[in-house]
DNA sequence: ATGGTAATGTCCGAAAACCGCTAGCAACAC
DNA sequence: GTGTTGCTAGCGGTTTTCGGACATTACCAT
């Protein structure tokens, strides 16, 4: 679809390194909308930001996302459980309340895919739930590595399931793969 | 989908009568993009600009549509017969590429669809040059009612043959319905 | 124990249907 | 012959539809 229109969106973005780990991340005026693991490069950034903010304009801006970095490397830093900035969540009605719901489970602790659906209202939903967990834009700040099986297993993680299991050890707990 | 982030386009209307015909016109601050003819009602141009401009915010606004009301207005009382005021197409690649053929037919003129076919270098695209111009978002000033089979048939409008009939009459031109 | 199945939202690719057409040809009327 | 009419196939962009795949689970049958 060709529009002659252009409502420039502005979204800013930078990169930060850990250890070994670089995240990309980018915010717009209203929060953080995306982070990338370290799987990811700068161009995973910037397809997702293609596909979901049209008319984006993407602009290299480290000190508008500061904020953002401190909180993130503090946690991976093991003196951050919880985060305080705003999000900007891109996403179809559905996957926006998972999304929230997910925000909601405490560090340290672990869901059931099955008891998002029901947190949700859409009992049923499990493998939706599960999708949308797979779409989220925001992993880590988004805990959906705290969402594994109902029997435990971790089953699945957009970045590998190397790094869901890392991550939930660092918040304290014990990986079970089956 | 739903966005946090409100990249709202605003979009003017208003509508215009003419004898006994009502039109209602669309536009943003690129140019005019919508124009209804008599057998469609405000809720036709809504349902367009809900459906081409994402995000769109609809306002009520005659001022704004001053400059596109009153050339055609001066076209439909036979005192003008060429619009100077800007267009702003919204539609795929191939659709703005025939629309824009057909604001080079000159009044009072006529096309088959095939020539139209030749002119946007896609020769064999007859019948799709037939959807694009059923597609047509801007009648009247984008002259689709222009365009008639080989044979001299008219074939067939969006609004009704009997108002691309009087149209054509309208410029000077005798319809011939085989 | 093991395996098949149904239920859910979203995305993606393939396939089909839809059209504001035309050229070509056969059938028919003069 | 000449003209008219009607059918058919083939054209290409867009839209619609459909089926499958998923970061699952409960249930029921074997």
């Amino acid at each position: 679809m060709i529009s002659n229109t252009n409502t420039l969106q502005e979204v800013y973005w930078s990169a930060v390194e850990y250890h070994n780990w670089k995240l990309h991340l980018a915010a717009t005026n209203k929060g953080l909308c995306c982070l990338t693991l370290p799987n990811g490069s700068f161009d995973t950034l910037a397809h997702w930001v293609n596909l979901h903010i049209p008319h984006a304009h993407l602009i290299e801006a480290p000190e508008a996302l500061a904020v953002y970095e401190k909180q993130v490397l503090e946690y991976l830093q093991g003196q951050r459980t919880t985060f305080t900035f705003p999000l900007d969540f891109h996403g179809t009605a559905f996957q926006v309340s998972v999304w929230q719901a997910l925000t909601r489970i405490p560090y340290g602790e672990t869901r059931s895919y099955s008891e998002i659906a029901q947190v949700v209202q859409r009992p049923k939903a499990i493998r939706a739930v599960g999708a949308a967990n797979g779409a989220n834009p925001i992993p880590i700040v988004v805990p959906c590595h705290r969402v594994i099986g109902k029997n435990g297993n971790l089953t699945g993680f957009r970045g590998g399931l190397d790094i869901k299991a890392e991550l939930l050890r660092h918040e304290g707990k014990r990986e079970r793969v089956s």
